[in-house]
RNA sequence: GGCGACGUAGCCAAGCGGUCCAAGGCGGCGGUUUGCAAAACCGCUAUUCCCCGGUUCGAAUCCGGGCGUCGCCUCCA
């Protein structure tokens, strides 16, 4: 079966063939660091993740880079506006991302690389535009001129015509036209610098993820990632920079996700109408807040409220109260390959996450079937926990218990002991109180056939 | 104004020409189990897919026209 995909650049779907038969470069567009990190930008990063995890599941090997965009004018305004040096407020966004990420369970890329550790060969590849006629100076400052590009436009559909109607901002007097767009901002009173052939200055928003991408992944390399904000002007200048700086096609397969919405707006660093991933963390578990989005397909916009999270926690809750009641698996044993196969087929139908989810809880609503009958579900869960770690789900977060100590469980043990005494001389008044305090102050017991069982 | 996406149960959300008299999750209702709860199981919860036309033997799925929502066109994942 081929994996089915949409490719934004032919606006259609395509089957996916990388251009070396094993290996798959994937360069996912990753933050201007000068906010914090928040659902939108998860989303986003979550859908690259079980993307990757499932062309790995699938036997590829990939090489997954992520950059972090840490200087531009954002970053330089809002440094200004906290007073604090541009380099620490991105290396606190950048370590706040990489912090949530890693409890969202979201594999490290193979590489990060930053903007300003690419200076160099910034100014290697604009020099070469200038020679190649691409792009011209003005004032200490480079831009590249679209006009000389015959391609412009044909990623995100837009063409010279139509964008002259719509310009809204007041063109730079440097610029030739007002569709040219910066590859070296001229330096400024206060601001960082580097110095370049067209004096002290600093790259321009799309050239590093042109030079980036290419320096891990070559040129043409297989899948571009990012959120569909990024179409224009982001990927639009990024492929003109590119195939004028070379000559080759940049990138095989464009796959943009839809934005995070709240309250009907898209959530966004620039209105301030976010929820910080970091903030969710400490309300919602990783799992749920990965089901949640896995639960809508990557290309429909997906609005946020808080009541969706708890929603997905209970889901979670439900396949955990699976995990806990069935027995552990062993290594060897056979799974369910008719549910792998439809998993397959959903993931190949351009990553139908929503469809490959349903799959898990029809397991485990089977699994659960065999537990009241007395049966081991253990093809149920092996298959189960498979296919939760393709999606990248974290297993044993979800089979762990919270915050306890041996002595605590010892106390509990004993508090329950004489509670089932209770019980036996039918004094259910005082066990259900017990029951009650303890759930009060999160212990949530359990009365089964086997005994009283608890969690935290 | 230009370009694009979307409108499916109380809510979220798959399905994109017949196997759909429409997955899955949350919620609700009834039952089994339990001293009562919890968890779990069983059953029910869209005679219909925004509206109106059309194509077709057959449409939620294709086409045309409305209405509505959102994104991009300026920094944004």
């Amino acid at each position: 079966m081929p994996l089915r995909l949409f490719n934004t650049y032919r606006k259609d779907y395509e089957e996916f063939t990388p251009l070396n038969t094993s290996k798959v470069g994937i360069y996912m567009c990753g933050m201007t660091v000068q906010d914090r990190p928040h659902l939108g930008h998860i989303r986003t990063f979550i859908f690259g993740d079980v993307f990757r995890r499932y062309l790995e599941f699938r036997g590829y090997e990939v090489a997954f880079i992520q950059n972090f965009t840490d200087i531009d004018d954002k970053i330089i305004e809002k440094s200004k506006i906290e007073g604090v040096d541009w380099r620490h407020l991105g290396d606190k966004n950048i370590n706040e991302y990489l912090t949530s990420a890693m409890q969202l369970n979201i594999k490290p890329a193979t590489y990060y690389p930053k903007a300003t550790q690419f200076i160099q060969e910034i100014i290697e590849t604009i020099t070469t535009l200038i020679e190649r006629g691409f792009a011209y100076e003005a004032n200490g400052s480079v831009y590249f001129e679209v006009s000389k590009f015959k391609n412009y436009g044909k990623l995100s559909g837009k063409n010279l015509d139509d964008l002259k109607e719509s310009f809204r901002i007041d063109p730079d007097p440097n610029k030739k036209s007002p569709f040219d767009f910066a590859l070296w901002k001229a330096w400024k009173e206060g601001e960082p610098y580097w110095f370049s052939p067209w004096g002290r200055g600093r790259p321009g928003w799309h050239i590093e993820c042109s030079v980036m991408s290419t320096h891990f992944l070559g040129q043409p390399f297989d899948i571009h990632m990012g959120g569909q904000d990024l179409i224009f002007p982001h990927h639009e200048d990024e492929i003109a920079q590119a195939e004028s700086a070379r000559d080759k096609p940049f990138v095989k397969y464009w796959i943009h996700s839809a934005p995070m919405l709240l309250k009907g707006e898209k959530m966004s660093k620039s209105t301030g109408l976010y929820f910080a991933i970091k903030d969710l963390l400490e309300n919602y578990s990783p799992e749920a807040i990965r089901l949640f989005i896995l639960q809508k397909h990557y290309r429909s916009p997906a609005e946020y409220i808080p009541d969706y999270l708890e929603e997905a926690e209970k889901a979670i809750e439900r396949i955990k109260n699976f995990l806990k009641a069935s027995p552990a698996v062993e290594h060897i044993g056979p799974v369910k390959e008719a549910v792998i196969q439809r998993f397959q087929e959903a993931l190949d139908d351009d990553l139908n996450t929503p469809r490959a989810v349903s799959l898990l809880f029809d397991l485990v609503k089977e699994g659960n079937q065999k537990l009241s009958e007395n049966i081991n579900p253990h093809e149920e869960k092996k298959t189960l926990l498979l296919l939760m770690e393709v999606l990248g789900f974290n297993i044993s977060n979800l089979l762990m218990e919270k915050v306890e100590t041996d002595l605590i469980r010892d106390v509990v043990k004993i508090i329950l002991d004489v509670r089932q005494e209770l019980r036996k001389n039918r004094e259910f008044s005082l066990a259900d109180r017990i029951r009650k305090e303890l759930e009060g102050i999160g212990i949530k017991i359990k009365d089964t056939k086997e005994g009283t069982t608890f969690e935290f």
